[in-house]
DNA sequence: ATGTTTTTTGTGTACGTACACAAAAGTAAC
DNA sequence: GTTACTTTTGTGTACGTACACAAAAAACAT
């Protein structure tokens, strides 16, 4: 294994101290452009890379890590999202890292904006955002653009911003796969209908969105003559969610898939399961306890997946190599898996090994 | 963020020096009774933990890690083992690290002999096994633990031995899971078949039994009208294989879904592409590039995966953190995910970030 | 030319651990 | 009590980087 070439190594090559190379790796200014070109080039030659240990060592500062996203409740998609995270935080512990949440009620557009202006006094050393409201995020990172930290979305990410990073799916793919999943579950001649929970307000609409392209599209190219149809159920109102759901279905005998462009697919379920309704399928999203539950009792068909907690985990991680090591030039947006999980693997499913 | 707690700390406060602290942290031995205890107790108090980056800087040593698995032919399983070993190599660079791999040929045992032998006469620090043959990998890790060797399994355990790290699938679950896939994906009276390659000898044996066996259960529970049947085909002779294919599609225009319990479905799903015939649904193993050939052109129906490049990352990994730190303590068996890909979310599929 | 300010460069120390080596304490034999 | 030897303990240095600070060089004003 070949010696690893020091920064020692590159000042002496380009004829310098050992301290302009290194503000000439930390862009701290105060180097001439002679110095500057001579160990440029000499970092080029030798393609020098950081002892990512030694460093750390060396690292005074400690780091600050501000986290706004909704509230994550235990089980559900959020939760996995900060566990990623906290898990990284866990793995990278010799760092001097803190974290601060800022949650925000996804479906209170005030919440958000006190969360990000919180986030904003608070002058973090880099960001993690879960971007459901369009416009304060854009109103925060131009903030944070205009301070100079870096920040990176998860779940979803939101265009004309310029984030370090940024972790989403492609949505549409993930729209057809739902499509997919629900047409294998059910009969040949079925019809097939998207029910939607209603009091999403603006939350995640983007997601959903170009879910049901996806899941609509796969339908006119695969089978233009089975219908799909659009329904809406209430989240806050139980009662009323089930009337909606039983009404319809009644009203639509045809229909023998039903799906459900975010994690709510429980709530049908467990309305089907309670009534004794059988031979419906169902296909949502997000691998919430809710959905685990009607996976193993049979009432949810199959779940697809975004890998929230491998999202959580490499927003730290990202952010962490960007701030340490000024590694910008990697891969910006990275666009997570597609998993598809259903009772014979769900057992098994993990998105990645913890300790 | 708490301070770290540093070696001088627990010395300090243990009432001895740090040189005694680390030759406890280590075993070193040359430790009175009496140091021993009083140390044990302040670590077990502060819950102290290396700081891997200044642990690993100081380390002198250069760890050489031997890899004994099946000839990794670019684009097949083994391949995807590899690359996430020499991923997680990448990733550990700051660690002096050599690797050395002693391939062998997974249909020929006296060629895994002489890997295996090759492997315990170079006393590496550590070893990764595939180990498709059974009383060879045996007699390679009786040596091993005589010699005080840590070794890791990918792709399979055997039992009665004692890896530092052993990664798997419950074979059994796959094997549901691909049955589970090829019902989905068949129509409703349809039966089934199991083509079994034939060249496969003793390699690979254990997983496709324990498949079968998954398989065949989620028949007979599910709808136990349904036959499977079983056949086999020649890999090493395209011409014979294809009359044998053909031949059984012929005698059995009842079974409308075909299961290959390794990664060879795509010389069935050839075949049946070639000759033009359709209607026939093929589940099969791992996402080779052969595979993923006949997915997108819709040769196959799915495929079910194990996440070996995970399985090699991990394994590197697991085995630097037991020769580093002693953390032998962490769970040893990892059952990977069951993970299904379709044309859906087949181009995103990853099994995790890369850089 | 001289002093003053600014820019550029070089040097030294800290980070927390691993390990070699020296020192001290303990043991045994005479 | 001395010597020889073993066990136990303590000390010092290296690892490669980050950063503070001192030193030198350059630019500018008088």
């Amino acid at each position: 294994m070949a010696r690893q070439v020091k920064i020692k190594d590159i000042a002496q090559m380009a004829g310098v101290s050992a301290g302009t190379v290194d503000r000439i790796l930390h862009n701290r200014g105060n180097v001439s452009e002679a110095s500057r070109t001579a160990v440029e080039r000499v970092l080029a030659e030798t393609g020098y890379r950081y002892n990512i240990h030694t460093s750390a060592v060396s690292l005074r500062k400690e780091y600050r890590i501000a986290i706004a996203i909704p509230t994550a409740v235990k089980g559900e998609y959020w939760d996995s999202v900060q566990s990623g995270i906290e898990h990284a935080l866990d793995e990278y512990s010799d760092i001097r890292i803190s974290r601060e949440y800022a949650y925000y009620n996804q479906f209170d557009i005030y919440s958000c904006r006190a969360s990000f202006e919180s986030i904003a006094e608070g002058s973090p050393n880099a960001v993690i955002i879960g971007p459901t409201f369009v416009s304060e995020t854009r109103s925060l990172c131009g903030e944070l653009d205009r301070k100079g930290i870096p920040y990176a979305f998860v779940d979803s990410a939101i265009e004309g911003l310029n984030p370090a990073l940024s972790f989403s799916c492609d949505q549409k793919a993930c729209g057809r796969t739902v499509a997919r999943l629900l047409h294998l579950t059910c009969p040949e001649n079925s019809d097939f209908a998207i029910l939607s929970s209603m009091r999403t307000g603006n939350g995640r609409s983007n997601n959903s969105l170009a879910r049901k392209e996806g899941f609509t599209e796969y339908f006119m190219e695969t089978c233009p003559g089975n219908a799909v149809m659009e329904a809406k159920f209430s989240v806050p109102d139980p009662e009323e969610s089930e009337r909606n759901v039983l009404n319809f279905i009644r009203e639509n005998p045809s229909v023998k898939g039903i799906a459900v462009m975010n994690s709510r697919g429980y709530i049908i379920a467990d309305i089907l399961k309670r009534t004794g309704m059988e031979g419906i399928s169902i296909v949502c999203f997000d691998l919430t306890s809710n959905n685990v539950r009607c996976i193993r009792n049979g009432s949810i068909s199959a779940v697809v997946c975004q890998r929230p907690e491998l999202q959580g985990f490499h927003a730290v991680r990202g952010l962490l190599r960007y701030l340490l090591y000024n590694q910008e030039d990697e891969r910006k947006t990275h666009s997570m898996p597609v998993d598809i999980v259903m009772a014979e693997n769900l057992p098994y499913y993990k998105e990645f090994l913890p300790e």
